[in-house]
DNA sequence: TTGAAAGCGCTAACAA
DNA sequence: TTGTTAGCGCTTTCAA
């Protein structure tokens, strides 16, 4: 296969000077004389030379680019997180490497080996659903390698992590729950392993309890997809009669029981309130709009690249692993 | 900074033999003894060896990566585009380096140049809103890098393209409407500079033609966000008294004067119908439902990197540059 | 069956 | 001010 570009060799043959000249003109370099300067980046501009990242890459033991893992990019919230690590990336002369783990553990650990493999400067990462094993991330950190999680990391990780309060934001929402009167309030929960899943049902336990009020196991319900709902239709009708609220631990498990429930000719929020977690922009488009808490996702990004960028920029800094939350923004609507 | 991985020549100094040796032994060459074989490549796995892509590429003159523009990522059909492509690509031993163009030109000339500088094997770009000019991508097919557009193309491109067949889903929303006794449809279009915005238009006035309707120049509104809906309300609710239709260029525009036209107490759809373009799942969560057409997002990503890969195995090949029309699916719902 | 050496494109220390 | 050279990690031809 033919090169696509010309190298600098290539260049300092043409010139009929060497290729350390060129390298040097090519950048600046105070020691070359402007008139070769000249000629030389004036051909290198016309030849639509281009330098080989590979190459200098190679040389100079560090890619200039940072990885990003993330569980399902098409995710309103992850995609502000993104938009938040480029917009400081790119203007810190960084490019981001996307992959997209798919919720999938097998996909995850390709992903950190392929990240690996092209010698990312430092990764940040958000952690699949299906991870229950962490020893891809263990042997990133071990060596040295700088690794920022954001919104899903682990108890135990040795490094930094940006999170959200997930337990704040469940509290809030479940506040302003029982502050309209809401004394029976269903919880459709993530699974119990997720940090978020226990997080936002401690945070709805607690809220409740901060009123006197004893959170009923029999409202405690494992559903936290649209699917889910369609598969507990009967069980979550069944409850309808007998609750005045919901919180769901996600905006698109919220809609799915809100239509469920007014397809059933349940009143929303007369009779029961729902509110939901995330203020996904179809939140404020459904009718009645959702009530639900805003995280912070460009915030998050930012703050999770500067803190890896900060790793990548000061190696041998041995300070404690941070831990930085992010707190949520209650949007009341009218579903509550 | 050191090396996170030890390198071949490491492992060849720690066993005492050649780097030859160890380069075969870990691809399993034939001529190296079983023996030797599996001495270097246990010695491999526990040292956690990997190899450097970066250094592999710059001597077989590929990365096994192709390179992905997108103008939004968090877009339902651009994700489902993503998953198509990673699924073949993944499955033929190739990464995906995701790059976002954020509709901006100036980005999308960074990206294409980044992706370059990485020497990716290929690139598939969908073209941003606001790119007028096509130098950067003209350069690069010029140069024979393999370069497939998808959904957004542009008309003299000279290579291949995957497409929407936008006008014939045009037409069918269009036509759907007309069987429901609608003959005074107002289209909310993209602007015409924009290949999808002018095919999307020219199936509409085809439709209202093919039943003797002559399209009225009054009943056509440069509208293709939620924002622009907003902007021109009062212009839209003027008109509302007179149309009983209407077919917007995109779902988040349909849905949008859906809500306008509802607050405004008409009634969707028996005064005035409402229909989209893309079935973003957001059509099927409104009230009513969005009737709209289904754009194939996974297949249109499959066919565009199995042309890619097509392309990239057969370097000589000279064949005209191809286009592929994906033909849309009709989804008739409540909100006609 | 194994090793030596050249070279992919680039940088930078050293020499001139 | 410019050139020579070694080396980043790897593959592969040629030689042993």
């Amino acid at each position: 296969m033919k090169p696509y570009t010309p190298s600098i060799s290539d260049i300092a043959k043409a010139l009929g000077v060497s290729v350390s000249t060129v390298s040097r003109a090519l950048k600046n370099h105070p020691d070359i004389s402007a008139e070769t300067r000249m000629r030389i980046q004036d051909f290198a501009r016309q030849a639509n030379y281009r330098p080989n990242a590979l190459a200098l890459g190679l040389k100079k033991q560090h890619s200039d680019t940072i990885g990003l893992i993330i569980p399902e990019i098409q995710h309103h919230f992850f995609s502000s997180v993104i938009s938040g690590i480029e917009d400081l990336a790119y203007s810190s002369g960084y490019r981001v490497m996307i992959c997209q783990s798919n919720e999938d553990y097998e996909r995850e650990v390709i992903n950190v080996q392929a990240l690996f493999d092209h010698r990312v400067d430092g990764i940040l990462v958000s952690v699949s659903k299906n991870t229950l094993k962490f020893d891809h991330f263990e042997s990133l950190i071990s060596k040295g390698i700088p690794v920022v999680f954001f919104d899903r990391g682990y108890e135990l990780a040795q490094t930094d992590q940006v999170l959200t309060d997930d337990a704040g934001g469940a509290q809030s929402i479940v506040k302003k729950l029982v502050e309209k009167e809401r004394r029976r309030i269903l919880h459709l929960a993530a699974p119990q392993h997720l940090v978020v899943g226990r997080e936002r049902f401690r945070g709805y336990s607690e809220a409740l309890e901060q009123y006197g009020i004893n959170p009923d196991p029999s409202l405690f319900m494992l559903c936290d997809t649209p699917l889910e709902v369609t598969k507990r239709k009967n069980q979550i009708l069944e409850l309808a009669g007998s609750i005045d609220g919901i919180f769901a631990v996600n905006d698109f498990t919220a809609i799915a029981v809100m239509q469920l429930l007014q397809e059933n000719g349940y009143h929303i929020p007369e009779q029961i309130a729902v509110a939901g977690f995330g203020d996904d922009p179809i939140a404020s488009i459904v009718r009645p709009a959702l009530t639900t808490v805003e995280q912070k996702g460009f915030e998050m990004g930012r703050e999770a690249i500067s803190m890896l960028l900060h790793r990548i920029d000061n190696p041998t800094l041995q300070i404690e692993p941070q831990i930085k939350v992010f707190p949520t923004v209650l949007r009341v609507r009218q579903s509550t």
